[in-house]
DNA sequence: TTGAAAGCGCTAACAG
DNA sequence: CTGTTAGCGCTTTCAA
């Protein structure tokens, strides 16, 4: 039962060659005369020969596999994010470790101290803890990271996000210039920074209309989801002056609010007009399909893998200062029923 | 720049003990004297020293990852599988490697490809190549593995799935207890032992209620998406003797349907009931909330991954020939306003 | 309870 | 173009 396994050795010795060749059969392929790399090949398949990554890895220094660490696979947003990593990573012959931090600070640096023992080639990381400090590890191990879906001032760190403040503008605008003039911003924990960005975009177009500031009426949520985004419409129904639209943090809360709306008998957009943030596939599936401020979401997750792979290549090849950029991609508004009704 | 990363061998020269005894002060602290073991920890937190798991994997033979292959994680529910999987693997002290096969058999294959060099301590997967060849490498290699969302009959893996079957009765009986007598099933690529599953079941209802197979009329569709569903009412709306119910072989189909029959001003559920598949979040979240079928995702990732475990742990310790199993759970009809209304 | 030492399987010089 | 060889950092007997 004990089937030995079957190492680089047997491989040499039963293809009348040295281990040294058969590695270089692998690694090096040009050095080594075509006829005898074929009589190798020929010993793998026949045997099986599967190389050892740990050894490889051990010997090298480096892993092939790269880790994406999102808060939460349940928002098609990170989705999103994940296949574009996934695909870029792909294509670079590395695998992708996708891990789920559930928001949770601790479960993201549980997750990140297993990042450094596996020695991982790269990090992708959307992070929960606000303070950073869950990274410290990755800087101390010298293994490269990417932040995710957050702007990163610090120099130090690549990050790749999408202009909130911009976000929050075109979707204000759009109701404002529909001709609303109370708005409600279903928004989410006061500190995420994307939260706050959204808010400033949305008083800036407020600003800009020469509107005062009075006419946003936030409505914070805990937890983003869709649930949350029907106990939100309860609240805004609630509201002395209810506003006639409402501009939503994400794209969950959006459906949570349009179906508790339905269900309440408060016409979409005829009553209440809704904007949506991410653009999930979901948002244009349902019944009144959702205005929604779309973000690059696998496109980031595309940019942010190969600038982590640059950074790894620097790391270890020259010393070649890696110039840490911070790009910032800008959302775009994509219009569709929810909001699609003047007033006034 | 370059510094040296800090290994064994240092934290044993600083606390002044050998390599062995630092290595014993993780793997078995019983086995060292309190106050030597709390010297080797603290000389560990001063230099910040990181085990290398590629070393231990390469001593040691075995990984602590468990790789994850699901075919789409746009699919809410193999989120849920992965959610499950996850929370079951970290609470063994494991890192969970979630991919993507994208349904194709030759992305399958090179991930598999990959999980045999890492030499992961296992592999959760639901098959994207109907043949099973692609897992081929895994025997060979002796790496556990079990199939998910997929009834494996061969007595040489362990497999946990839903039952389909049931699931079809299990819709098809409600549609028709409401007075339903002509059914559509949209459906999907026949190739899936789960369509014909759900198929038969549907197929049994209708018979057990005295009625001719005809009753079922099936809508095929490619790719079981939103997208599909769209085009499938349209389909369905050109029939003849249009059905007054729909099966939908997964929500994401249902979803499709519902958006595009309220397009075209047909009433859900007065003038055609829709039952899915899957109960994802968003079934429930629509303005018509749908009646669909729930399976045990977030369990079924759970329990694949306790089987897993426990046969990585039979060929890891003893020679304790593994029983493996093949455990099939019950799915559940969810009842919501989609499919509520009699007729007839 | 601790130390010494033998590799795990591979890559990358360096010789030839 | 191919062979030899020295480790990569760790776990694990085996002795002391």
């Amino acid at each position: 039962m004990a089937k030995k396994t079957v190492g680089i050795s047997d491989v040499a010795r039963e293809a009348g060659v040295s281990v040294g060749t058969v590695s270089n059969s692998f690694n090096r392929p040009d050095s080594v005369a075509p006829e005898t790399r074929a009589r190798i090949l020929a010993v793998v398949e026949r045997l099986g020969y599967v190389r050892s990554e740990s050894a490889r890895q051990l010997r090298t220094g480096t892993s092939r596999i790269v880790a994406l660490l999102v808060l939460d696979l349940a928002n098609p947003f990170f989705v999103d994010v994940a296949n574009g990593a996934e695909r870029t990573a792909r294509a670079a012959g590395l695998g992708v470790m996708v891990c789920t931090s559930a928001q949770s600070p601790s479960d993201e640096a549980d997750y990140i101290g297993l990042f450094t023992e596996q020695q991982v080639r790269g990090v992708l990381v959307i992070p929960a803890d606000p303070t950073g400090r869950s990274l410290e590890p990755l800087r101390r191990q010298g293994i490269p990271y990417v932040v995710v879906d957050r702007l990163v001032e610090d120099a130090e760190v690549c990050s790749v996000s999408v202009d909130d403040v911009t976000g929050g503008r075109l979707a204000v605008e759009h109701l404002l210039a529909q001709g609303h003039r109370r708005v409600a911003y279903i928004s989410g924990p006061a500190h995420l920074q994307q939260i706050r960005d959204r808010r400033t975009g949305a008083l800036a177009a407020i600003a800009a209309a020469g509107l005062p500031p009075q006419t946003l009426h936030e409505l914070p949520t805990v937890h983003m989801t869709i649930a949350a985004g029907r106990d939100a419409a309860a609240r805004l129904l609630g509201l002395a002056d209810r506003p006639t639209a409402v501009f939503c943090a994400n794209d969950l809360l959006a459906l949570g609010l349009e179906q508790a709306l339905y269900a309440a008998g408060v016409k979409v957009p005829e009553e209440v007009a809704i904007v949506g943030y991410d653009d999930i596939e979901f948002a244009s599936a349902v019944a009144v399909p959702l205005t929604s401020v779309r973000q690059p979401a696998a496109e980031m997750g595309r940019l942010a893998t190969q600038m982590l792979l640059a950074e790894a290549d620097a790391v270890g090849g020259e010393e070649s200062a890696h110039a840490h950029q911070t790009v910032v991609l800008q959302p775009e508004l994509v219009v569709r029923t929810s909001s699609l009704h003047r007033v006034g």
